[in-house]
DNA sequence: AGCACGCCGACT
DNA sequence: GTCGGCGTGCTC
């Protein structure tokens, strides 16, 4: 008998407590490790968390552990209390934080299907076994014997490659208890070869790579300041080099786009003989269990993921790497809302290792930490590559040149001017389709989503309508379904019609449209992409899509259309996110040695974010709207949370909502709580949407706050409605 | 969240 | 007479 009797399990349900359970064989070692228990009616897969001498709950309600995997090794004291922090933080249950943080394999309970390779080695039998016992004929034995002698222990490839019976020897040496088999995980291919020839680092970069490697490993928060182009990524290779120099694994996180396997290659070339492993929504369930243990054993160097790679295993961390730190997909939306950015500060913090968040446009977050000292700042100010200089922005006022059909004069001159040259464009829209509302001229109706509070999209080509946001598509009608005029009008452009326009402009160029519908082949993006690069597109259309990552050296021109509708939006953020977006659009302009020209159609010229934009001027642009941010003492200047409730009447959600608010109120903490509002998309996909903002000053005072309130909430047993708590929300 | 049990409507 | 609707209650 053990003296801890108790193990305390956490499983993947809605219920913020672990479970009792008799587990007479556990030892500490097997806390952190997956068990499987008999949970009501059914087995469960949990996380063994704590073990003790004992329980509060009556004996007879105990039941044991039905398993405990030992084949893979437990969760670590540092990656327990990671999760730990983000269950209190997020005030989510820790079961569903501990087992969402798993590969799906292993929440699943199969110790049967996990990556592994056979080895064979000789038993003491087997070594013992003179070979002038075995059959004078059998020489594929005498080898596989040899082999075995030799290595001491063989793959069953290098055995099939002795004899074509070597596989039957190997069967019969089995079966005689000569051999025995193991498993053990893979390895996976290092890239083989020398390092690359370095290239020479420009002064900012060296600087910023001096400056941290002066720090030493201790925790510390960097905030890599740098445009397009700046060369981030040289700064990141070099510090990650320092880690692996130190003999120290790196976590490199990238936002959720298709661009991971360009860097994933980058990497990869920089450091052979190094393991390399990838994390990303694009690996099937038996490679991320894979990669996955690899880091967890210690034996993956690098990990580079998205957003869920924060909590990976790693044992010799040594540096963590966020990339485009900004980015909107970091934040989680459903479920456990976590941001992998801030999570990432937190591990960087409770494990002592120093943290890099690299952006052109910082987040105003991050961008005010560094502002008053929490984070250092590293500056680079100048593009990397020779040659390249930063694309003169023009602003096209569209009060003056009137658009037709979506193109002014000035850019439909700039845009000829290009495919005279023989160089290529990009025109930008943030919105698919080929037109936004589908409305009729006699009584003003306009084709509403039933699901959703919003229009559906016209799409010409494929002749239907389309809900963005639910998905939801119908037949264009042929007449008003209120009035029945026959006149029904296209209003507002996306890029279907913005190509159609074009071609009808430029019947000679050879126009690409790159956007969510035309890239839903497999593989389409890509190939796309090697069109242009290979010079077989004069002009690209394109959503956000474009925005990202991607060089194209033959582009000097880009267009952008209809942005204003960000400038004057009522989310607090929209004009973070528009100044942001534009920035890395003019990015693709000029990245070659051609000077690039950007052009920006706008009804509101003087409006200071397009000034900042001309300028280029992050910096100055951060700091109006963080002056804006302290005045109406919005994020960074308070701390926020979201109650977010969603019902099938906007009624029956606000009435929860506000019976919430009241419960808020009588806890008396020194929040401010808000009244209920409807969402910013108050219907979607037939759910009614509604939510409660509660806010502070301080983090510890909300935090206080948010565990009592959660607990009345929890405790408060008949809702029906669907709710949860949204910590440091970005979208309203 | 599952997965039961439980008590009221249209059907082989 | 049953199959099945989803209300409500529990899971160590």
């Amino acid at each position: 008998m053990n003296s801890y009797p108790i193990a305390r399990v956490v499983l993947d349900v809605p219920l913020d407590e672990a479970f009792d359970y008799l587990a007479p064989d556990a030892t500490p070692e097997d806390i952190g490790r997956r068990v499987r228990v008999p949970f009501g009616r059914r087995q469960a897969v949990g996380v063994l968390v704590e073990l003790s001498d004992r329980s509060d709950l009556p004996p007879a309600k105990l039941k044991a552990i039905t398993h405990i995997f030992r084949d893979t090794p437990p969760l670590s004291a540092a990656d327990l209390k990671l999760l730990r922090f983000c269950a209190d933080y997020y005030h989510h249950p820790l079961g569903e934080v501990a087992l969402n943080s798993l590969p799906t394999r292993l929440r699943q309970s199969g110790e049967q299907n996990l990556p592994s390779r056979r080895r064979y080695q000789l038993t003491l039998a087997g070594q013992a076994l003179d070979p002038a016992q075995l059959p004078s004929r059998a020489g594929v034995q005498r080898k596989l014997l040899a082999l075995l002698r030799e290595k001491s222990a063989a793959y069953r490839e290098e055995i099939a490659d002795l004899a074509a019976s070597a596989p039957l020897a190997l069967k019969q040496f089995l079966d005689q208890g000569w051999v025995e088999e193991q498993t053990e995980l893979p390895d996976i291919a290092r890239p083989a070869g020398e390092p690359p020839a370095l290239p020479s680092l420009s002064p900012a970069q060296q600087a910023a790579v001096q400056a941290v490697r002066g720090a030493g490993p201790a925790y510390r928060v960097w905030l890599l300041h740098g445009i397009t182009g700046s060369g981030k990524t040289e700064v990141y290779l070099r510090l990650i080099a320092d880690a692996l120099e130190a003999g120290r694994q790196a976590l490199v996180l990238v936002p959720e786009i298709n661009l991971t396997p360009q860097l994933e290659e980058r990497i990869r070339r920089r450091f052979p003989g190094r393991a390399l492993v990838s994390l990303h929504s694009g690996l099937n369930d038996t490679e991320r269990v894979h990669h996955w243990l690899l880091a967890q054993a210690g034996r993956a160097d690098i990990v580079l993921g998205t957003r869920l790679s924060v909590f990976t295993p790693l044992p010799r961390l040594g540096l963590i790497v966020v990339d485009e730190e900004h980015d909107g997909s970091y934040k989680q939306q459903d479920g456990l809302r976590y941001s992998a950015r801030d999570v990432a500060v937190v591990r960087a913090n409770q494990r002592g290792v120093p943290i890099v968040l690299g952006s052109a446009t910082p987040s105003l977050e991050s961008w005010h930490n560094a502002q008053t000292g929490r984070y250092t700042l590293l500056e680079l100010p100048e593009r990397a590559a020779e040659n390249a200089v930063l694309p003169a922005v023009h602003l096209v006022d569209t009060r003056h040149h009137k658009p037709d059909h979506g193109f002014t004069p000035p850019l439909l001159k700039a845009l000829a001017a290009r495919l005279e040259r023989g160089e290529q464009s990009l025109v930008f829209i943030n919105r698919r389709g080929f037109a936004p509302v589908l409305l009729c001229s006699a009584c003003g109706w306009a084709a509403p989503c039933h699901r959703c509070a919003t229009r559906l999209v016209v799409h010409l080509r494929e002749r239907i309508l389309r809900c963005h946001h639910c998905g939801h598509e119908e037949r264009i009608p042929l007449a008003c379904p209120a009035c029945g005029n026959a006149d029904l009008v296209t209003v507002g452009h996306g890029t279907q019609r913005v190509e159609e326009t074009l071609t009808a402009h430029f019947p000679e160029a050879r126009i690409l449209r790159v956007d969510r519908d035309s890239t839903r082949r497999k593989h389409a993006l890509r190939d796309m992409l090697d069109q242009v690069h290979g010079g077989e597109t004069d002009i690209l259309v394109g959503t956000q899509m474009l925005a990202k990552g991607h060089d194209f050296p033959l582009l000097t021109l880009v267009g952008i259309l209809d942005a204003d509708g960000a400038l004057y939006s009522s989310d607090f953020r929209a004009s973070e996110r528009l100044f942001s977006q534009l920035m890395q659009v003019a990015g693709r302009a000029g990245r070659a040695g051609a000077g690039g020209e950007v052009l920006i159609q706008t009804g509101f010229p003087e409006h200071p974010l397009y000034a900042a934009i001309q300028r280029h001027n992050y910096a100055a642009f951060a700091a109006a709207l963080l002056d804006e941010r302290r005045v109406a003492r919005f994020p960074p200047f308070c701390h926020q949370a979201l109650l977010r409730a969603e019902a099938p009447s906007l009624a029956s959600a606000l009435d929860f909502l506000q019976q919430a608010m009241n419960a808020a109120k009588r806890l008396d903490y020194p929040v401010e709580i808000y009244d209920p509002v409807p969402a910013q998309m108050a219907r979607l996909a037939g759910k009614e949407r509604a939510h409660l903002l509660v806010q502070a000053d301080a983090r510890k005072p909300l935090q206080a706050f948010l565990a009592r309130w959660m607990a009345v909430l929890r405790g408060d047993k008949q809702q029906k409605v669907r709710w949860s708590l949204d910590v440091d929300p970005l979208e309203f």
